[in-house]
DNA sequence: ACCTGAACACCGTTCAAGT
DNA sequence: ACCTGAACACCGTTCAAGT
């Protein structure tokens, strides 16, 4: 559970020149390659430094270990779903709390099965190495958003923001993940689809 | 992401001779002790085997591999779970929805953090092997057991089972985990506990 | 300023040899 | 019937040497 200066896991230099840029690039594109291509198991600093046709030197002076390397994909992947869910929400504001909870329940969805395979991918990851950090963040982020969407609902009464947006992102993020992780047949996923905006409203409905 | 066949995650063998039997129990013993106190990064087929007082030729005997290791603790914990949602479940019999709803909430809250440090590891273990399939089993008892109760409910009238049970489970599951992985504060801890149950009641109340 | 790749320490797994 | 531990293939990381 060795946890990393944030710092650690950021790129060790940026580009100066034109073609280490294109390095960059090329090593970020292989790996994705490699883990959609071969799986985690078999994601290696070689595999990817060959396929991303530069020696493994080179590798360790742009990520300065392997944990790098998949930290630089996860963020931008929870980046990519916070945008769609920041997106939703203006969408959303000023709307009454059953909308809300509808429209939230369906963006995550949406975001999460537009590219599952990266996001199984991402979660095969997150536990090997500890991202629990990024994660923890990414969902702090994420109950903002939804506090601020909550708050400003046109029929919002006794509801706590704070509290409700915290369960909210605890029930989108983990149903889905579960259902996601345990090998789903695209009927849960249907599922899960019909019964989430329900249980999200039902919720908020109750503590309102 | 290689899934291996059951058969191959078991002992390799079962003990004929007593001090076989004491070897089986070291190791197991030996494994969750380094992974509590080194955490999985370090746990190492060597420092298993030393830890147990056995050579890394023996582990070999009764575990095929590394991940035949952390698969029995993971079994066990998973079972264990297992265990306390049914003596939840014969208890919660013949009640109505609502009590279903915060009992069930509730028990998997305690099973979940009573020990708390191993679930965390099992989730760290999950996601680096191929556990998906355990896990998924395990939630399709759950939801088994949790389809019966609300069948049995003093006060169902429209609700579909399967399906509650379905969304039921992954709310119970996911949320937790989400938590707890997240660098979650006591506080956070605290407030799903608050939280979940009502949200439970309110879907299941929605949906009846 | 950037790249190379042999070299090092360590890990999972095996198997001939022992009791 | 069970155990040992040197040996093997492979992995992450480094660093002297090149352009």
């Amino acid at each position: 559970m060795n946890r990393l200066a944030p710092a650690l896991l950021q790129p060790r230099k940026a580009p100066r020149q034109a073609r280490s840029a294109v390095t960059i690039d090329a090593i970020h594109t292989a790996t994705i390659q490699v883990l959609l291509a071969e799986g985690v198991s078999r994601l290696t600093t070689t595999r990817v430094a060959v396929r991303a046709g530069v020696s493994v030197g080179t590798m360790y002076q742009y990520y300065p270990h392997k944990q790098a390397l998949l930290f630089a994909i996860v963020e931008r992947q929870l980046q990519s779903i916070t945008a769609a869910m920041v997106t939703a929400a203006e969408r959303l504001m000023g709307q009454d709390l059953a909308t809300v909870a509808e429209g939230l329940a369906l963006a995550w969805l949406d975001a999460k099965t537009a590219d599952r395979v990266a996001s199984l991918a991402i979660y095969s990851i997150a536990a090997e190495f500890d991202l629990g950090e990024v994660m923890g963040r990414t969902m702090r982020q994420m109950t903002e958003v939804i506090a601020a969407l909550l708050a400003g609902a046109t029929d919002a009464r006794g509801i706590d923001p704070e509290v409700a947006a915290f369960m909210l992102a605890a029930m989108l993020g983990g149903s889905v993940r579960v259902v996601m992780e345990t090998g789903s047949s695209d009927d849960d996923l249907a599922r899960l689809r019909r019964e989430l905006p329900r249980a999200c409203q039902a919720y908020l409905a109750a503590v309102n």
